[in-house]
DNA sequence: AATGAATGAGAATTCATTCAT
DNA sequence: AATGAATGAATTCTCATTCAT
């Protein structure tokens, strides 16, 4: 195998081994050395591939932002082509099972719980968010002009909407028997629902016969 | 002054330290030296007044639940008797300035980014959760009656409800410039005003020329 | 005993232990560690009363230099008052037991070694260069006047005397068998004697048989 | 090319990469990997091509003892057969640009620093210093026994005559500013020219006009 | 009640050395 | 002959905790 996939592997088997140890123990309690061990290398390994720790944390936060933005970016995608079919695309992703999973749901919140001290962390994070709404505000403002509600503003919207699934994952976390996936989705529903009855009460619907 | 009074008062002291101390610098950088420096007290004078560092932490977590769950009840109980008067004043309380301000933000969520690993704190915030969506529940059930539209749920709505203001504070955290206590307020408004319009057009309007 | 008292006393303890373990492992080869063990102290106890090892070693450095200029500048003041005798003084001081035993050469070359890279050192050796070399120079140019040979220079003849002693210092230690103390204080009467007979036959026919 | 040879030429890259490795960061601060990198290989070579780090450092060491020897040895050679002419030689050659250059002087100190507690050090730095010492007694043999005066020791002269050069250089090291190479060869002419006035009057104006 | 010196376990990081390729 | 990824021991530094005063 060329050098080069090995040491990108190398990089991907200690980020994985990040997420876990974060998932496990937690930011603040978080050793090079428990990464090390869980990706079954040895003690200096992660000051050979990263410069630092902090490099390190850069690297998974990235690593996990890449990755969630390709879910729902392709989610999106691979909707059909009505902005009610889209917008429902995102909120099922939101709670996917790959997505928002106990573990997942924990290395989010231990990185936000840091994100106001390292600046690498705001930025990726504001940016990320920023991409989401954006894409939300659009097509609520779809949604808006085929309802002829001018009085609706779709920044708004969008902002609540992806709140909302931030504020769910965090009812997930501390909350586990009460708010589990599909609770969390019916309550985005209840909301879409609520806003624009003609547009989800259909889309809605057949989507709860068919998530997982 | 009485012992108990004075002891009493360290903690607080020392709690508020604390605060201050993770709004500085953050969760995993928190020293108890700094606690003491920043409380113009002694090296030792945690250990001394709390177990241990994680004594500390869970008392500090405490004050913060406490405060904020007086502070909701207290506007609940002053708002006018009406559901909708009751949960604009519940949407309010979440973005005052006493509330929402940047340093509580941080350490609420420095705090969350902890709690999957400390029994302690799941057991508060979950409390502090039920407590609040339970109220909140109540207040939708009634104006759901008014409605007689018992299509709603109002626990999914008190949930989204109190989801949002979570994950709005997240979004003031991460992208300060775009998303302010008022822009939040807006968010929130939007959203009731969509789902209630009866009730909301006329509380939202008076509320929005007396909000801080 | 006063808090500053045991303060200074510790620090002082730490340095002295410091200077032991330069002269035994040498410069490279020492470690924190090994000066906490040889102050019979715990291991965070340098990082305690110096901020790390660097302030540590300049703190050594400083503590042999002050030292050194104590020794020579009491030398010379309690020495008579001929030029001769003061350049005597110097002389047996930089040869006395106490200055040239072979730990402190040991350590004196340890930290020139290290000089160059470190600009405190360099700061401060310069510094004690200066003051040696200014005083000798004055004392030579007195010894000249009184010859009246107006082509000598007292200011290369003292350069040339400091530069002696810390070379015959060198051979002390490379070359222990060969230079001792007396070899070294008789290679420099040698010299003085060359260029000043009138003034040093005497003086240091004297100084040879009471020098310890 | 044989293989020897390549070998031998890989060694002496190592060699001259190790004495740039230590004048740029000194001796505590020397690692492999720099010298490695300095010398445009890779990082095990030092590894492949010396037993050890401590192996390499021998062989510096050694290469610059062989070096200097050498130029001394040559300049000796060449110079004139009178004494006096020959001890000039080793006065200029110590304070040649090719010798008492910044970064040899610098590397000079930082093995000295160290040969303490190097007995391979030790034995070729002993060795050396005799050497020196020996030939340069031989020459002020000579030049005491043309001046017919029994009295001077020229032991003692040739080994002050050797510890100015290299407590010249110290001087150079710390103190570049006030001293310099020309600036040190007149220090030592002083000494001479003061012992041995009828044979350095001559000699050393002519060196003045022709050193570099 | 409070201090702050001292402890020592534990962390990140460095780097000589090894060895498969 | 040479590479450079990987190792793991060793080092500096941090900090919660203790305890004599």
């Amino acid at each position: 195998m060329a050098r080069d996939a090995i040491k990108e592997m190398r990089r991907v088997q200690l980020i994985e081994a990040t997420i876990d140890c974060i998932a496990r123990t937690g930011f603040s309690e978080l050793t090079l050395a428990q990464v090390a061990e869980t990706a079954k290398l040895s003690t200096g390994i992660v000051n050979f591939y990263f410069k630092s720790k902090d490099a390190l944390l850069n690297a998974t936060l990235n690593h996990m932002v890449d990755e969630y933005r390709r879910t729902w970016r392709t989610n999106v995608e691979q909707a059909p082509p009505s902005p009610a079919a889209k917008i429902t695309a995102l909120l099922e992703g939101d709670f996917q099972r790959l997505v928002a999973n106990r573990k997942t749901v924990t290395v989010w919140y231990a990185f936000w719980g840091e994100t106001r001290w390292r600046p690498d962390f705001m930025t990726v994070c504001q940016q990320l968010n920023r991409e989401f709404q954006s894409v939300a505000a659009d097509l609520f403002r779809q949604l808006i002009a085929e309802d002829n509600a001018p009085d609706r503003d779709p920044v708004l919207i969008a902002k609540g909407f992806s709140a909302m699934s931030d504020g769910l994952w965090l009812d997930m976390l501390i909350n586990p028997k009460e708010t589990d996936r599909e609770m969390a989705r019916r309550v985005v529903r209840a909301f879409l629902n609520g806003l624009f009855p003609r547009h989800f009460a259909a889309a809605l619907a057949e989507a709860s016969t068919t998530a997982a």
